[in-house]
RNA sequence: GGGAGUUUAGCUCAGCUGGUUCAGAGCAUCUGCCUUACAAGCAGAGGGUCACUGGUUCGAACCCAGUAACUCCCA
């Protein structure tokens, strides 16, 4: 038998993962256990795996399999969302390739080319799961374009339409004109760019017209009052203007008031009106009015009454409306209606300017505001219960910090846009009539029969006068109601699973979709269950490179998720992800952490190699008593900060005490203590406690590094194993004694030790010589039950206890209690001398302050009892040690 | 422009209700070791004006006020 020197986890990750679904771990069905339920944030299906998911799914399978281990009916929930900007720019892509565009096929045929790309690649991110080790309950796996899950977003349609809380409207929509579809203002990614600001003049209409000279190009134009300036960064839309606007307290522009300017190029005539909405320090305080393509500009033109000129196409050209560049990219146009400005005489001037534009986070095509018809969802009801169950802590946002954040938004909430001019995607359930009233129906049938009851009803209408509406849902409207329709809770809702499974306890994302996924979800959790849907919301940090730039394709500053489970191991990663990220704080990834949890999961496997290789001898006795009750002790209290830890969702601090505790306590202190010599037999009473020990890591490791100590759990050291018999469904150990005053000599212990390995490191004494050692005891603690500790750890070959000091020898101090280390050569009365002065100015200063402390009457009436007893210990201690370091210097005579 | 958050060792972070000379962990660094479990390792060591300024207090990394820098959210 030869187990290699380092830990290889690519077959153990193969074996065991195939070995847990075999066995169906991962499966849950209702019992009388405590459920534990998690939701998969669903992944896009047309992603692949990236660090974000890396970290969110890590922290979810530490959570699943931890309950799992506690004896919960653990059900993780994997599944995919449809992403219909998304998929749908895929598919229009997988189309040009071969040669079809979207607009020569129907609807119905562009459905089937889109579902047979979800065959295709819809499952990958799933499957790059399972290689992290993410203990799904795959048979579970849900899809919201599934049918199931379609039914449930018609039925909450229909629902919230009846209870009015669904209307039509024209708005300003963020539209994304490669997408050819309106997105969320959630969907859209502010950056800020430079740009150029233009400053262009308009004729002044009421004054004779003049002609403009060459020359006229200069400032003086602004100030001839035949010309007015205007600054834009969007020169293209001018032809879009339908007013001036300036603002009434502009000195400036007195002349202005009751005139008209023309716009240039086009010599459309339009009103110059007045409102304090411009500011007077911005550009040249004119402001053109596009209320076709401005948000603010909009509200204004509503306020004026302005008339509304649309010059744009669907796809960001140009339209008839425009007059002059027709058909050409806004874009494209805008440098050459710059051309043409500059020709005429009408540019002024271009400035370098840097503002915020948006771009679509799906297609990253700059955003056009556009007006629009759309579906609205109202939100204020909704929203109501809740922002309550967030404020009364029925739902826990970890960190608390996002609870602020939440709740403004909350409170401010806007009607969600959710109509996408999209095909892939849940086609909205409402029907035209012929005369443009609309019903909303499931299916032609209802709603024709819903028609045939309007009062404005059209004689002869027929089903097939019908016409259904052409957009689709957004895809946050079949997510919102993810934690419900995984367990069918819309097609019944009083069904086992739900029932038993919801509401769910954690939800484990991103703090950037607080607002577009989990508020909605609590919102819909309550519309439609009566309850939330979860107890806690896990925020995770976004990861970002060490330089603190978030991980991104376009930067190629991301590694791939895969390559990295190829190189450290999949518990290598998980490790590696954990030990950068505090809750609720970005982390900044590197990969020398995925090297330190690889490192981590190689010490575990050489801590066993070692346990492995040793013979038991049954007529041996057990020497090591003191050194099991201590580690059962430490591992106890690990036992109890690991816990605490979780409880607190410190899922990093959580593993860094099991790190601490398997990697000091265990490996370089309990195994050193009991190590037998090279090639010793061990005795059976430390053998089996350690055996014991072991398996008890490796439950605590499992949340972590389930892949390792799932195959260590099965080496015959722990004896045979029943075929369901894994770590996965070992029960975690439950707390034991902790013996306090054991912990604490051992730490002391420990001091002891480290000394006598600093006394052999500056002597050069190599740790094979063995050294004596003799204490003089002044605290009163005993040494006699750890001497044959110290005197293996120290490699001492005697201990002795004695009543004086000993001349000529190494000495440290532990507590009061003196050591002694004689040493065959001489030793330095001058370094030994400095040492101990500096020890001695070390502690008269402490000294001195307890002291001060003490004397402060302020500080005797003020402060309390327990206080003051811990001062005049430290005054005792610090006096106890000076006397003893006074008397050595004087036996060194310097 | 409004709001929130952050600032502690070279890096990533702990530090609960103010009370050990309180400044801590992991990694990295340095020194010495190929001591047969592990060099992906072992044994040691060095690193910090707790962003800055003031205040409250017997006592401040912690509480208060202001300043600066960075980040995020909203407009």
């Amino acid at each position: 038998m030869s187990i290699p020197k380092t830990y290889l986890p690519k077959e153990t990750e193969e074996k065991w993962y195939s070995y847990w679904l075999k066995h169906d771990f991962f499966k849950s069905v209702p019992d009388e256990r405590e459920p534990y339920t998690i939701v998969i944030p669903p992944p896009n299906v047309t992603g692949v795996l990236h660090m974000g998911h890396m970290l969110n799914n890590t922290i979810q399978d530490v959570l699943v399999r931890r309950a799992r281990m506690k004896g919960k009916n653990a059900c993780w929930v994997p599944g995919t969302d449809h992403a219909s900007i998304a998929t749908e720019a895929k598919v229009v892509a997988m189309l040009k390739e071969k040669g079809i565009t979207k607009k020569d096929i129907s609807r119905p045929e562009f459905m089937a080319y889109a579902w047979e790309w979800r065959e295709k690649y819809g499952g990958i991110i799933l499957e790059q799961l399972k290689k992290l080790g993410a203990s799904c309950d795959w048979d579970r796996t849900r899809f919201t374009m599934e049918d199931d899950l379609s039914d449930a977003v018609f039925d909450t349609f229909i629902h919230l339409h009846k209870k009015g809380l669904i209307y039509r409207g024209i708005r300003m929509v963020n539209w994304d004109p490669v997408g050819k579809t309106g997105v969320s203002d959630e969907e859209v990614i502010r950056k800020e760019v430079n740009q150029k600001l233009y400053y262009i003049r308009y004729k002044v209409s009421s004054l004779k017209s003049q002609v403009l000279s060459q020359d006229s190009t200069s400032d003086s134009g602004l100030r001839t009052s035949d010309f007015l300036t205007i600054a834009t960064t969007r020169p293209e839309t001018i032809m879009a203007d339908t007013a001036i606007c300036i603002n009434p307290n502009d000195a400036r522009y007195f002349n202005l008031h009751g005139k008209k300017a023309i716009i240039p190029l086009i010599n459309r005539e339009i009103p110059i009106i007045l409102d304090e909405y411009v500011s007077m320090d911005f550009g040249t305080g004119c402001l053109k009015v596009t209320p076709a393509h401005d948000l603010n500009d909009y509200e204004l033109g509503q306020k004026h009454n302005l008339p509304i000129i649309d010059i744009l196409n669907d796809d960001g050209t140009l339209n008839d409306n425009a007059k002059i560049l027709v058909g050409e990219d806004r874009f494209v146009a805008r440098k050459k209606i710059v051309v043409l400005l500059e020709t005429d005489g009408y540019l002024e001037k271009v400035e370098d300017y840097k503002s915020q534009i948006g771009f679509s986070e799906r297609t990253d095509a700059v955003i056009e505001p556009k007006l629009s018809m759309q579906w609205f969802c109202k939100m204020d009801e909704l929203a109501k219960p809740a922002l309550d169950s967030v404020l009364k802590g029925d739902i826990k946002l970890i960190p608390e910090k996002y609870i602020n954040t939440y709740r403004y938004w909350m409170e401010n909430i806007r009607d969600w846009c959710i109509s996408r001019q999209l095909w892939w995607g849940q086609q909205i359930p409402a029907w035209y009539l012929p005369d443009g009233q609309y019903v909303v129906a499931k299916t032609r049938e209802e709603a024709f029969a819903q028609a045939k009851d309007l009062k404005s009803q059209i004689s002869n209408l027929k089903s097939q006068d019908l016409v259904q509406e052409e957009d689709v849902l957004d895809t946050w409207f079949s997510s919102w109601l993810w934690p419900i329709s995984v367990f069918d809770g819309f097609k019944d809702p009083n069904n086992d699973d739900i029932n038993y499974y919801y509401p769910t306890n954690d939800l484990v994302t991103a703090p950037e979709i607080l607002f577009l996924w989990v508020a909605r979800m609590i919102m819909a959790g309550h519309e439609f269950r009566g309850e939330a849907p979860f107890k806690n919301v896990y925020l995770t940090g976004i990861v970002r490179d060490k330089l603190g730039r978030k991980m991104s394709k376009s930067l190629g500053n991301s590694p791939d998720p895969l390559d990295l489970i190829e190189k450290f191991g999949a518990d290598g990663v998980r490790v590696g992800m954990l030990l950068c990220s505090p809750a609720g704080n970005d982390l900044m990834f590197d990969e020398s952490y995925c090297e330190q949890g690889r490192n981590f999961a190689n010490k575990v496997w050489n801590a066993f190699r070692l346990v492995k290789g040793w013979e038991v001898d049954k007529s041996l006795k057990n020497n090591n008593q003191v050194a099991v009750d201590w580690f059962e002790s430490r591992f106890n209290e690990g036992l109890n900060q690991i816990e605490e830890n979780f409880a607190q969702y410190r899922i990093s601090e959580a593993l860094m005490a099991t790190y601490k505790l398997v990697w000091d306590d265990f490996c370089a202190w309990y195994l050193e203590m009991i190590k037998p010599a090279y090639q010793q037999p061990i005795d059976s009473g430390t053998h089996s406690a350690t055996i014991a020990f072991f398996e008890n890591i490796l439950k605590i490791l499992h949340p972590f590094m389930p892949f390792i100590s799932e195959d260590l759990w099965h080496d015959d050291l722990f004896g045979e194993r029943a075929e369901y018999d894994c770590c996965i469904v070992a029960q975690l150990p439950t707390n034991g004694q902790i013996n306090a005053q054991l912990l604490a000599e051992v730490e002391t212990v420990k001091q002891i030790v480290t000394q006598i390995r600093n006394i052999r490191n500056s002597k050069q004494i190599p740790p094979k010589e063995k050294l004596s050692l003799s204490v003089k005891e002044n605290s009163g603690t005993s040494y006699i039950k750890y001497k044959p500790m110290i005197a293996t750890l120290g490699n001492i070959s005697a201990i002795d206890v004695v009543q004086d000091k000993i001349a000529g020898a190494m000495s440290f101090l532990v507590t009061t209690d003196e050591f002694y280390v004689p040493l065959d050569r001489s030793i330095d009365p001058l370094a030994e001398c400095s040492r101990l002065q500096k020890e001695k100015e070390y502690l008269t200063g402490f000294l001195r302050s307890v002291n001060s402390k003490l004397g402060n009457e302020r500080f005797m009436s003020g402060a309390k009892p327990e206080i003051i007893a811990v001062e005049l210990k430290k005054k005792a201690d610090a006096e106890a040690k000076l006397k003893i370091l006074e008397e050595n210097l004087s036996t060194l005579a310097c």
